[in-house]
DNA sequence: CGTTAGTTTGAGAGGACTCAAAGTCTGTGG
DNA sequence: CCACAGACTTTGAGTCCTCTCAAACTAACG
């Protein structure tokens, strides 16, 4: 349970009275594979983090699935702020691998916020080194092209290559997976 | 000066001691069209907001400039998190038309942020709100033609269009200028 | 009123897409 | 332990969108 703890703490140096009072709001679960963990990403009560596993977000556009996040060992499910304002895209989180999540729900989330300054802070640092990623994603889909994207990818991310299906990498990537086939069989 | 105090009160109300706090750190600046206003975005020490006028940020990619982000009046020019950490690409801050910034040093920022849990808390809400803007961006640059995304743009921001060169839009908006300039022609 | 910045137009090339079909892998049941 | 169904990946052919290069046009500014 505390490596999520663990994990807030390496971004900003935490008080012991504020990781005490983290603790109890904490609820571990386990996944198997390709189960829903939630089915309305907007309505979910929940923030995530994954301790085990692989999963994903993703969303129908046009009768296809796509993801949109990875989510690997060690990581927040917070990232992915969307909304949906016109279309009524819902937005759902899956297993990819069984996979141990750990959750905390928005209420206690807003009333350690409130609690704890030095919490805030965390919230406040963790969204700003999010935008440093999405800014990233940007820069990768509007000036590489699809092989430098694979390439990248698999740079950034070894493992996702050989634990997920090239779908949802492909549209990960923002590419056709018939063009990631391609892409990835002219010699890296 | 008080207007950048009244848009911050209208993302998350503030006291009056917090608002106290913040106005002698402002300081208000005058620019006149096409002047830069950073010449190294990374390492300015200020935070600013545009009172009046119309800025962008832009950087040099192959000899281009492509512009990430317009400032109208009432934007804070912190969203524009980046990173360049191999290529040494400078990110620069300039006018569009005669401009009015007020702004406020990092370290004071950060003063304000360790003496007002009110204001940590503000920054975190700008954080998120940042990255739902980073996220339609995402969404538009990977899902939209060029067409559907010059659509979207004047929606978003009809003035723009007006106000500035058409290869400044084109850039922020991931294509060509000569795209751009065919696009707009074909009866939007 | 000339010079320069900005915009439009034309022609041709190339990357990524779609549709379609053929392989390949994986897991389940006989 | 093999066979088959369904999921996943590769390959092929053809098309379209956007890009580049180049030149003509237009607007803005001193």
């Amino acid at each position: 349970m505390t490596l999520f703890i663990e994990y807030l703490n390496a971004i900003v140096p935490l008080s012991d009275e504020a990781k005490n009072a983290i603790y109890p709001c904490l609820k571990k679960q386990h996944y198997k594979k390709n189960e829903t963990i939630v089915r309305e990403l907007a309505s979910s009560q929940y923030l995530h983090f994954v301790e085990k596993g692989l999963i994903r977000a993703f969303y129908l556009k046009e009768e296809k699935e796509i993801t949109d996040w990875f989510g690997l060992e060690k990581s927040i499910v917070g990232p992915i702020v969307r909304n949906f304002p016109i279309k009524k895209t819902i937005h759902r989180l899956e297993t990819i691998e069984d996979t141990t999540l750990i959750s905390i729900s928005f209420n206690n989330l807003e009333k350690l916020y409130f609690q704890y300054h030095e919490l805030e802070r965390l919230g406040r640092i963790i969204a700003i080194q999010s935008m440093l990623l999405l800014q990233q994603k940007i820069d990768s889909i509007q000036f590489y092209s699809a092989k430098e994207r694979y390439i990248d990818f698999i740079t950034s991310y070894p493992t996702i290559i050989q634990r997920a299906p090239l779908g949802m990498i492909a549209s990960y990537l923002g590419m056709n997976q018939v063009t990631l086939s391609r892409v990835r069989k002219m010699n890296v």
